[in-house]
RNA sequence: GCCUGGGUAGGGUAGCUUGGUUAUCCUAGGGGACUGUGGAUCCCUUGACUCGUGUUCAAAUCUCGGCCCAGGCCCCA
């Protein structure tokens, strides 16, 4: 038997239904919020996520040489191909450009929850903007997104990366060993933290205070204790969600994120739920066209964890009824199999939904398995009635039958 | 890449400690009882020891290794 490649997964009709109902909830929030759908190729050069996220990314993707020689990756995350899109053919589009995708990513890495080698993410990018206004508009609509899906159990933090780095630089962080001091931060590695800076040659009173800053969490207030620009950036931006309807996020300066290219804005969601892997999306404000032979175009963007965010709501017993059908035609017996095959299409071809048995099965057991099929009514076309021109329809819920001629059959469903 | 625990029909399981008949039960799928009316009942039937290796007269059971799954670490764009 061949087993499934690791860390991959089938969807079987009843997930698969799940999962395109919910992910229409989310294409239909984002363009309620203005964004339009684009799709990039699954696979990409190397080196396009190589630039936006360093060589250390090369042993977590599924790269290969293909036969032209050409070394080739699995997309990772979709936000360097999109702005790949955005610099090859949308540049000299109008700004600000708004749009969102949705697919499947790959990494090459060791499965656990939530984590899969074949991954489905959800993301929005404005580009050619840099703002307030610009990080509240995807913000909101991330958490548009999450408050649609149903998820009850979350946490959207707000961090500014740019407070951060202004203060390391401050303190004599050299700027190429930010993002080593960064990383440490990240997970509050503090004990960590603390002699690598030493080893900076930063002050005492310049560590503490860096930590302090990471430590800055709460509700708006705690901005009051941040000064400069970003502070006030910050406050700005949470009174925007504020007046959007967002009220449900905390600031959080320690939200740092991994990537150089962040420039200011950075959030994130979680659902504690989840355990080790609760992060169900990420985002922030950043400049990534220029690496790719475009001009420098400030962005915001984010993506959501389709995966994980399902598995969120599972856990919150989000549940989803699968659709059934509207029709299940049973020709009672072979001869008037053809008169069935004629009324299940004209059906179909008016939109309504229609299975029809072709296992040649008895009444007892085509009604049952309509009824597990999950048909809302049944269509039995017998010789009895047909003699008259007309079929019996049978309401499967409530078992109440009545006879239709065959030409109003099809209005009978409409 | 590392650690822990798992893997028996499509799904859920018993058996494994103490090796020994035809691998248990529930459910599901196909058919029938019922020749034109569903969710019930009964009967028949389909279908499994993750793969390989070693030990043994004999392995689902014990050994080692691979594969896959779950959880945790590293990483997490």
């Amino acid at each position: 038997m061949i087993q499934r490649p690791r860390g991959t997964r089938d969807f079987l009709p009843d997930e698969m239904e799940r999962r395109r109902h919910f992910e229409g909830i989310l294409r239909s929030t984002a363009r309620t919020f203005g964004f339009r759908e684009v799709a990039t190729p699954m696979f990409e050069e190397s080196e396009l996520f190589v630039l936006r996220s360093g060589p250390n990314v090369l042993k977590e993707l599924y790269n290969f040489r293909d036969k032209g020689d050409r070394e080739i990756a699995l997309r990772p995350e979709m936000t360097a191909p999109v702005v790949r899109m955005f610099v090859n053919g949308m540049s000299n589009d109008p700004k600000p450009i708004k749009v969102f995708y949705f697919g499947q990513c790959f990494r090459y890495e060791r499965p656990q929850s939530g984590r899969y080698r074949e991954f489905f993410q959800f993301g929005a990018e404005i580009i050619g903007n840099a703002g307030a206004a610009t990080d509240a508009e995807a913000i909101a609509l991330a958490a548009s997104m999450i408050k649609a899906l149903g998820l009850k159990d979350y946490r959207i933090r707000i961090g500014h990366i740019g407070v951060l780095r202004q203060r390391l630089a401050d303190a004599g962080v050299p700027a190429d060993r930010t993002a080593e001091v960064l990383q440490k931060l990240d997970k509050k590695l503090y004990d960590e933290a603390r002699p690598l800076m030493e080893g900076m040659g930063v002050a005492q009173v310049d560590i503490d205070d860096v930590f302090a800053l990471t430590e800055t969490v709460g509700d708006v207030s705690v901005l009051e204790r941040v000064p400069g620009s970003a502070g006030d950036y910050l406050r700005e931006l949470i009174s925007l969600l504020d007046v959007m309807g967002v009220r449900d996020v905390e600031v959080d300066l320690g939200v740092v994120r991994g990537l150089d290219y962040y420039t200011g804005m950075v959030f994130e969601a979680e659902a504690p739920a989840l355990g080790a892997e609760k992060q169900i999306c990420g985002g922030g404000s950043y400049t990534l066209s220029e690496l790719f032979g475009g001009e420098k175009v400030f962005s915001t963007g984010f993506a959501i964890g389709f995966d994980r965010i399902l598995l969120a709501m599972e856990k919150e017993g989000i549940g989803y009824g699968n659709e059934g059908i509207d029709a299940y035609v049973i020709p009672v017996t072979d001869d008037v199999r053809p008169q069935a095959s004629g009324i299940a299409a004209s059906l179909r071809a008016a939109g309504v939904s229609t299975d029809m048995d072709i296992m040649g099965r008895k009444m007892q057991k085509a009604l049952k398995y309509a009824s597990g099929a999950g048909a809302r009514t049944a269509v039995i076309v017998g010789a009895k009635e047909l003699e008259k021109g007309c079929v019996v329809l049978r309401d499967m819920s409530t078992g109440e039958q009545r006879e239709v001629p065959v030409s109003d059959v099809v209005s009978a469903f409409i």
